[in-house]
DNA sequence: CGTTTGATTGATTGTTATCAATGTCGGTGG
DNA sequence: CCACCGACATTGATAACAATCAATCAAACG
């Protein structure tokens, strides 16, 4: 492993001390660290929430950089802070699946299995935020709250992989297609940013193996999108969403 | 909804007053209420179990019954204590998505949207343990380490989703069948029984439906895998694991 | 019995994968 | 500076696999 490991420099904690501030609705929204979230649901009293913020590590990934391997140990849990990563599998004949994209706020760490069941790659220079397995457990063993909330982000991430079942299993490329820019502008919306324009730090092959289509699928429906008019792309990873209605019409399998 | 709700008559709950009894490492084969497994792993006082047991609600349900529909606000948790159900969701046009079947021992209620995303129905008659929303808060409020299991049991589930969506993307039918068969023949083996034969309490389009696929490819990849001397069928329901070793390398992708 | 439901098999079609070529952009070194 | 190269995207031609359409069969059921 080629991390660099960087010991976090905390930035003021924004819970006034001891105080409870309500948990934002949106978990998706929250593109800090973990540990700083959690002070905030979980009210702990400003002191407590410095200890825990000493057990995070900043992370920092390189693009193509990866941050776990598929059959390793798995040695500690993440959020991520900035950048974009993929998670992936590998068969021995080559085909590939992308199993789902990580983007700021995303918690990394769900999982029942003793080894990574997936490699984790950045796709563009990315930061995260670490703990280790014990760290990780002993914050759950003082702070129930933290527990909580990651139930709750354990069921939102159910949710959404059991959608992703819907598309692969019964929708068309263009379905597929549709279903994924809408979901991106959502990611985009929750973060406060415009969702008429969606960017796509992946490349074509990254989405194709995401959505179980090829290439040439993808760019295809890209292309299909475009002379309908339901989208325009600038380079290929600038897309604007000119047709809301429509594009929702083809995703609303998925909700 | 055409449910028959009866009071449970708790049967003696096997757990020594207070003690710790060790909880069993494989979730899935518990095939009894969570409560009376809960009261189990949490090393409850027998009394307070008891208050537990209470709470839950046995529900049966006849073959081709809903349990929930989707849409619906969601009002309770459940678990399987006998029989199969089946997780769909069905498009206006028709198409149809199995998300998963729900046999004894299985969870019912990791979502973290108010409204149900699936319709739940009962393939064969079935029976499962029942909570209110408000009655499972209360308990999680009360037992922390309810919600640690919940938490576990929910990525087991995340894990095995993601393995699905490995064998929709990329997988043929004849992988994805034997990757079905595999996967039910662990469940037999995690409930302690024997593992060469499996029963598929559900039709062959709840098959198809389940791994991506028509009735017609389904049935013949059955009996491309019983020309090749995998499997041995008798009626449908009942079929024979005879070379597991061509079956797993089949399923090989999905772990 | 006639009818319905589910499973299997065969014939044909069609959508998407595969194969192949071209284009574009960025970086690199002569 | 510019020619070259590799990675990525797009488009076209063809092929293959699974879907569709259709028929038969068996078992369950009123």
């Amino acid at each position: 492993m080629s991390l660099r490991v960087l010991r976090h420099n905390g930035a003021p904690i924004p819970a006034p001390m001891g105080e409870a501030v309500p948990c934002p609705s949106d978990l998706q929204g929250c593109s800090g660290c973990l540990v700083r979230h959690l002070a905030i649901c979980a009210a702990l009293p400003l002191e407590q929430a410095r200890t825990l913020e000493a057990l995070a590590d900043d992370l920092r990934l390189a693009a193509g950089e990866q941050l776990v391997r598929e059959g390793e140990a798995r040695r500690g849990v993440f959020t991520v802070t900035r950048g974009a990563l993929r998670r992936i599998r590998l068969l021995p004949d080559g085909r590939r699946l992308v199993a789902g994209f990580l983007m700021p706020g995303d918690f990394i760490g769900f999982s029942g299995a003793s080894h990574y069941r997936h490699s984790i790659e950045a796709i563009t220079d990315s930061a995260l935020c670490a703990f280790s397995m014990a760290d990780m457990r002993t914050l759950c063993n003082d702070h129930p709250a933290l527990e909580r909330e990651l139930l709750e982000r354990a069921c939102v991430e159910l949710d959404a992989t059991r959608g992703n079942l819907m598309a692969l299993a019964r929708l068309n490329p263009m379905e597929r297609l549709a279903g994924f820019l809408v979901d991106m502008a959502q990611r985009r919306r929750r973060q406060g940013q415009d969702d008429s324009e969606v960017v796509l730090p992946m490349t074509r092959t990254d989405i194709a193996d995401y959505l179980g289509l090829t290439v040439e699928t993808v760019s295809r429906s890209f292309t299909r999108l475009r002379q309908e008019g339901s989208i325009a792309t600038g380079d290929p990873h600038h897309v604007r969403l000119l047709d809301r209605k429509r594009l929702d019409a083809l995703a609303e399998a998925l909700d």
